[in-house]
DNA sequence: CAATCTTAGTGTAAGATTTACACTATTATG
DNA sequence: CATAATAGTGTAAATCTTACACTAAGATTG
């Protein structure tokens, strides 16, 4: 019987996050090891990401890494891909990096991929991480990042439009009190896509999960909106 | 820098067959090694799968893992999800299967599953396997199978039920020419719901993608329906 | 306090799509 | 040539979608 070589597993996650400045994706951008000066070591951006552990199941590692990595807790999180090309780790660009990183650098690696989410004004903004600094770059600023990061970037963006309408994540994006407006904003955003406000209204009036709250915005220079949460019980309707 | 034990990766495949009599899993009857009187090994149903190899891609992996174990060769394939349980391959059920075929029967495996598209009528229906008899199951007709492999199972009904309609590939499940009643029939067992003939005819006259033939049904005792077919020029819009 | 700025919030009519529904047509068979 | 079996077809009502423009509420400024 053939003897099969075991191979690495890691998690990526392509965490979005929303406010009504856009859609941002949170990044790493790697730190130069200290101490060697000898590699020339390019500094590129990454998805948080990291190897699993053996004995952990692949949505708490996904969890476990990107709370490492980033501080970020209690998130959304959703498999959506697994990406295990042979070269997917072993572009020049990226072996510096993984050389001062690994033990076993040149080891090819098969990672499975999850998306999040997260409302910006409800999470800290700037979580701040060991292996680098973390930030959130607005989608259409994200330049080329290590590894195959950009084809699992793309295949969140993908997953994240196919699932806005169909599973009810939008309020994921959002804060916890919410405007019509805002709704409205995610949507056109996420789809890239117009919608006529009132058509969205009445569309919106139709989603029993959606519902009103005796409450209006507060610290607007306009006529204040009135606010809405998501229900959590008609979530799966 | 904390050593991480690597695992194994395998490629599991739910191949959905289809004809008039229905939908169709392809299943793998475990076959008892031979000359190992001594281990009562009780014998499951799984689905075709195995571990995948050091320097190959997941798709080709799938790929040649079903046509190793089932002949089935060149049918479409499509990644759906990763299963991770640490504990997936460590019920007392499969223990006895592991360890008369692995030598690292207790080595935690991830498997990437896939689910693939067949046509009953274009394809040989009963492929052999040295691993064990094939056999087409009848989707209703599944009962408790090897590993995870019903949790895998439904997962790939839950992919094939959402991509029916938005990915244009009811073909992979048809013949070449097929008639508007089999095309129908394969829309009301999929998404086990009833459609009205009429407005599913007007529905179908809409897609650009599916063309009538000049050619009509031979063979029956009734009134030969026209055949038609799918344009692969099309299939993307 | 009046004017202005800014976004919130609302209804209707035309067009498009979806739904419900029943009979005639064509071939094979006995 | 009668029967059995499925193919194939149209229309009217209901529903959903689309396009479209003004008034309302609060904050700010002069």
């Amino acid at each position: 019987m053939q003897e099969i070589a075991p191979l690495h597993i890691s998690v990526d996650c392509v965490v979005f996050g929303y406010d009504d400045d856009g859609l941002k994706v949170l990044l790493i951008h790697q730190r130069a090891p200290e101490g060697q000066g000898n590699t020339r070591i390019p500094i590129q951006s990454q998805l948080p990401g990291d190897l699993i552990l053996l004995d952990e199941g692949l949505n708490d590692s996904a969890a476990r890494v990107l709370f490492e990595l980033t501080q970020l807790n209690g998130i959304y999180l959703k498999q959506f891909h697994a990406f295990g090309d042979p070269l997917r780790v072993h572009q020049a660009k990226d072996r510096a990096w993984l050389q001062s990183l690994r033990t076993h650098p040149d080891q090819r690696v098969i990672t499975v991929a999850y998306f999040g989410l997260v409302s910006l004004q409800d999470h800290q903004p700037q979580p701040a991480s060991f292996a680098g600094s973390v930030e959130w770059v607005d989608l259409h600023e994200v330049g080329p990042l290590a590894f195959d990061h950009n084809d699992i970037l793309n295949g969140a963006v993908v997953a994240l439009r196919e699932q806005l309408e169909s599973h009810h994540i939008s309020f994921e994006l959002l804060p916890k009190k919410f405007t019509l407006s805002q709704l409205q904003g995610l949507y056109e955003i996420v789809l890239d896509k117009k919608f006529d406000k009132r058509n969205f209204r009445k569309t919106v009036k139709r989603m029993s999960h959606v519902i009103p709250l005796d409450e209006k915005q507060q610290g607007v220079m306009h006529k204040p909106a009135q606010l809405f949460s998501f229900n959590p019980e008609q979530l799966n309707t």
